[in-house]
RNA sequence: CGCGGGGUGGAGCAGCCUGGUAGCUCGUCGGGCUCAUAACCCGAAGGUCAGAGGUUCAAAUCCUCUCCCCGCAACCA
């Protein structure tokens, strides 16, 4: 069985997750979900980055141990993502003793090769900030941000040669254009590392909540070197057996476009010095903006998403992202656009054909099908979606595979006007023409509930199970190219018709 | 000359690479239907494709210039 390992980044606990952050886990959960249905032995990862010093400080100021911060901030998060549906096979803890142990055996290798070495780390350091800022950046000697005077500190530090792998790097991206997608990010990083590579200092001697330095406790591992690693731990490195053999080279990481620089530049490089494959495609995905802005704490418009999950679930949150932001751009979320899209597609288009081909079937045949095989160019209709779809999805234009499913159910309700299955009861010569009707409505809607399950995995289940599918969803497979699905049962009472989207009136 | 993204009917977008009827969703207007969540279906109106110049038989699409908007400091995907 071919597999599909697939991670998103491992999120800084210092705050709650929001809507952007949402974003990105959904995504990669429908992806996820695809390739699932498509027959992939699937590997989905996500987890939490709990060794900045940014953490150590938020846990000092509630009063308790950094661990135990990280451990209610895991507790907070994966609560989060399972009421968004988030189907992640494993969460991985950056202080987790499997991910410790990956990340010095990691280091260990990459130290053979002779690619760390000591130096001297100097320059302007802002407290606030916590971080370093060349002297130009600085605005009259003074932060740019906090508006202190920045203290020079001189650090020793272990560095690790990652300007030697420039022209190895260059090389990589001649060969495997697919690497970093879309096209614009992979062109921002073609010019960064043509620009030429500094060495970077990996290693932190002030900090003290953070993975031990080989060899040299004295230090800790950079914060973004311990992070990355989390894709190779989570399935098992340093042991060469087991999950590691089975999934790793990873087939894509998701990430944002904030931090593609760390994930193709560093990271590669890194597995490159250790002689590790590499990772197959990264996905520099774009921002969730609201209302036209950048989300932003000191706007005050971070949008969070168990307010909208509270009032209608999991799945039109899930479906707006997903429909109404590509992967390769920013999207917007507005609570009009949200409830506009809630209505027309949702409400009207899909939960309407939904509850008047069921509430049919039950008034003019006792809920029963007497015909499964889909009549009037239907099977056409489908089949060429599920192409359209898989060809998106494939080339993870999520919303294209959307769109595709809506091609069914456009055509799906066109049928119904057309053939006025109304009229069609009041003849008992055309019985039998009923019965196709009613038996291809139901035929389409079992292959919407199937199409839109990664998008929308609650209401799927529930229209699959009111056909009186086989119970799980989730475990159904694409069929062969050009086929159907296993019809719903014949002569079998189908669940009740009830709205699968009840309108949001404003 | 800092870098990049973008300006297409009322709104949001596709088309631009590989020139040749300007397409989609929503909204508006008119009609149809009554199975359905006042939902659904059909039709119509509405755009000199930011502006100017150029190449061409032909430009939203290629070239040049101009104007406008948004990112590129931090929190942060």
């Amino acid at each position: 069985m071919p597999t599909f390992y697939i991670t998103t980044a491992i999120d800084y606990v210092n705050n709650v997750p929001h809507i952007g952050t949402a974003y990105e886990k959904i995504a990669a959960d429908a992806i996820a979900r695809y390739k699932r249905l498509a027959g992939f032995d699937t590997r989905f990862l996500m987890g939490n980055d709990e060794h900045s010093t940014n953490v150590e400080k938020a846990a000092l100021e509630k009063g308790i141990p950094p661990k135990e911060y990280c451990d209610q901030m895991a507790d907070v998060f994966r609560g989060v993502w399972k009421r968004l549906d988030v189907s992640y096979d494993d969460f991985i803890r950056t202080t987790e003793p499997r991910h410790v142990r990956g990340v010095q055996a990691l280091f260990a290798r990459i130290s053979e090769r002779g690619d760390v070495y000591k130096g001297k780390y100097e320059g302007y350091y802002c407290v606030g900030c916590e971080r370093f800022y060349p002297e130009k950046d600085l605005v009259e000697g003074r932060c740019p941000v906090h508006r202190t005077e920045p203290r020079w500190l001189s650090e020793e530090n272990y560095f690790f040669r990652l300007s030697t792998y420039a022209p190895k790097l260059l090389d990589l991206y001649r060969r495997h254009p697919e690497f970093l997608v879309p096209e614009i990010r992979r062109n921002e990083i073609l010019n960064v590392i043509e620009g030429g590579l500094e060495d970077i200092s990996v290693s932190r001697a002030s900090s003290t909540w953070g993975i031990p330095f080989p060899n040299d406790p004295g230090h800790t591992v950079y914060v973004w070197f311990d992070a990355l690693i989390n894709y190779l731990t989570g399935v098992g490195y340093p042991d060469a057996d087991g999950d590691f053999a089975r999934y790793w080279p990873a087939d894509l990481h998701v990430i944002g476009k904030d931090i593609t620089r760390f994930h193709c530049i560093i990271w590669p490089a890194m597995l490159m010095s250790a002689g590790v494959a590499l990772p197959k495609s990264i996905l520099g995905h774009g921002w969730v903006h609201f209302q036209g802005q950048k989300l932003s704490k000191s706007l005050g418009n971070i949008v969070n998403p168990l307010d909208v999950v509270e009032k209608w679930g999991a799945d039109p949150l899930r479906y707006y992202l997903l429909r109404e932001v590509p992967l390769t751009r920013d999207g917007d979320f507005t609570w009009d656009l949200f409830i506009q899209r809630y209505n027309s597609d949702l409400a009207n288009d899909w939960g309407n054909l939904f509850t008047r081909a069921v509430s049919m079937i039950h008034r003019y045949r006792a809920g029963k099908l007497a015909s499964v095989v889909p009549t009037d160019g239907l099977g056409d209709v489908i089949t060429g979606a599920v192409r359209e779809y898989r060809e998106a999805f494939n080339g993870y234009r999520i919303e294209g595979g959307i769109e595709a499913a809506w091609s069914v159910i456009r055509r799906a309700n066109q049928l119904v006007e057309e053939r006025a299955p109304w009229n069609l009861a009041k003849d008992p010569a055309k019985a039998a023409d009923l019965d196709a009707l009613l038996g291809t409505l139901a035929v389409a809607l079992q292959h919407t509930a199937f199409l839109l399950y990664p998008i929308m995995p609650a209401k799927a289940a529930l229209v699959w199970e009111t056909l009186r599918l086989a119970p799980d969803l989730g475990a159904a497979r694409f069929p062969k190219e050009g086929a159907l699905l296993p019809p719903p049962p014949a002569d079998t009472v189908l669940g009740e018709s009830k709205p699968l989207f009840p309108r949001i009136e404003r």
